[in-house]
DNA sequence: TCTGGGGTCCTAGGACCC
DNA sequence: TCTGGGGTCCTAGGACCC
């Protein structure tokens, strides 16, 4: 039994490539909502230095300098790119867990008399040339082992082309003495600093600890781990499950001080959750809203807090979660204080069809069909066609995306022309 | 001037019950 | 002098992932 590791090489930069061909061999980066950080960058812009989640402005100079291409992330694109890419992984096993836009794991179960090697291979060539996105592939016994061998395909493009197997024991050996223990998957900062000060310095060192310190000190999470490095396969593919908590946050572009301002952002923040349980089928029973100032100017007056409303019954109806979110609100605000950040985060869910129809409450059940109209036309005409009456109709919030491509792949507008 | 967004799981400790 | 024991549920906080 072996698992494959997936991962496609600098997603976001490599979408925008794909329709940008003069941007092979040269520095991209992409930026988080409202132009603020650097989220995705190519090789050649992590050769520049330019470090992940840095504040663009910090860099303005060394984009310029070197020419850097900078873009808005176009998460329509690379949503689209990302379901072409794993649409076809699918075809290579029955078992697939698409782990997170990029990456994929697969489990090859029955593949004894199957040369690894070459499926891979097959399986990098054919991504890259159907999609035009550059994929690795990591192969070993187990998870976390498939992760480390990833990493070895990337980091070694031309040795591995971009594939590598962990099939004996000495090459298990040889990848958990190269990789450093801050480079294993699930041991972040402090694990690291905890480690690295006991002198733990490779995935090697790792799994030469007791099993009772690493239980004491990293829980039951960092014992699967370790087994899964020995090679005895521990952690599982997981099924595609429905969500436990549903979250639309925003920065603003600039500071809000209104009641006002923060309810309409509150408003859409809650329609978007709605729409997000509509899809998986789920009603929550308790809304999150949280408001804060901009910890970055610390100059100003800070001010931060979140509170938990249960609702009297579960729902995932536009109108009634952008009430209950609205209340919360004004609950938390308070004038005089700059603010930068809001969001809202639906959380306890029950099952849509499993809502107990509460006597005592009101219950307004018209909503259903509405918001299925709703659901239906914003799908045909494109989001957010149909709004409540308390969202933003006169733009008066924008995010800032000032270098946005094109939706080539989901937006009949924006689809190239070929000219022969 | 300018600093992202969306998730998961585990544990310890308190509240509460019998 | 001397003040039980065990279980469950919930929550906050901390760690991690992309």
């Amino acid at each position: 039994m072996m698992f494959a590791l997936i991962d496609c090489n600098n997603f976001y930069a490599s979408c925008e490539r794909v329709f940008r061909p003069d941007l092979i061999g040269k520095p991209i980066v992409v930026l988080s909502n409202n132009d603020g950080c650097i989220i995705a960058r190519s090789n050649e812009a992590k050769d520049l230095g330019i470090p992940m989640g840095a504040p663009v402005y910090q860099f303005e100079k060394l984009i310029k300098e070197n020419k850097i291409s900078v873009f808005s992330a176009n998460f329509s694109l690379y949503g689209d790119m990302s379901h072409r890419v794993m649409s076809l992984l699918a075809e290579y096993s029955p078992d697939m867990e698409i782990y997170s836009i990029d990456e994929a794991f697969l489990k090859l179960d029955g593949f004894d008399r199957i040369n690894l090697q070459s499926y891979g291979l097959d399986m990098q060539r054919k991504i890259t040339k159907w999609t035009g996105i550059p994929i690795s592939v990591g192969i070993a016994p187990t998870m976390a082992l498939a992760k480390m061998a990833n990493r070895i395909a990337k980091k070694f493009p031309q040795k591995t082309q971009n594939v590598y197997l962990i099939n004996t024991e000495e090459k298990r050996i040889k990848t958990l003495k190269w990789l450093p223990v801050a480079d294993i998957w699930g041991i972040g900062r402090q694990h690291t600093k905890r480690l690295t000060a006991l002198n733990v310095q490779t995935a090697f060192d790792f799994t030469q600890l007791s099993d009772a310190w690493i239980k004491k000190h990293l829980s039951i999470l960092g014992l699967r781990l370790k087994r899964d490095l020995e090679g005895v396969p521990t952690l599982e593919l997981e099924e595609s499950k429905a969500k436990k908590n549903i979250a639309t946050t925003r920065s603003f572009e600039t500071n809000y001080t209104e009641l006002d301002q923060l309810k309409e952002r509150v408003t859409t923040f809650a329609v978007s959750c709605a729409e997000k349980l509509r899809k998986q089928s789920s009603c929550c029973n308790a809304v999150m809203v949280f408001i804060h100032t901009n910890g970055h100017r610390k100059k100003l007056p800070q001010y931060s807090k979140n509170i938990v409303i249960k609702l009297p019954f579960p729902t995932n109806s536009n109108i009634e979660l952008a009430n209950f979110a609205v209340t919360a609100l004004e609950k938390i605000f308070k004038p005089g204080y700059f603010y930068k950040k809001a969001g809202v985060i639906a959380m306890d869910f029950t099952p849509q069809d499993q809502t107990q129809l509460n006597l005592f409450e009101n219950r307004d059940l018209s909503h259903i069909p509405i918001m299925n109209a709703i659901d239906r036309i914003n799908r045909k005409f494109g989001q957010q066609k149909v709004r409540l009456g308390s969202q933003d109709f006169g733009r008066v919030w924008k995010m800032r995306q000032e270098r946005l491509s094109p939706c080539y792949t989901t937006d009949l507008a924006d689809i190239i022309t070929v000219k022969s």
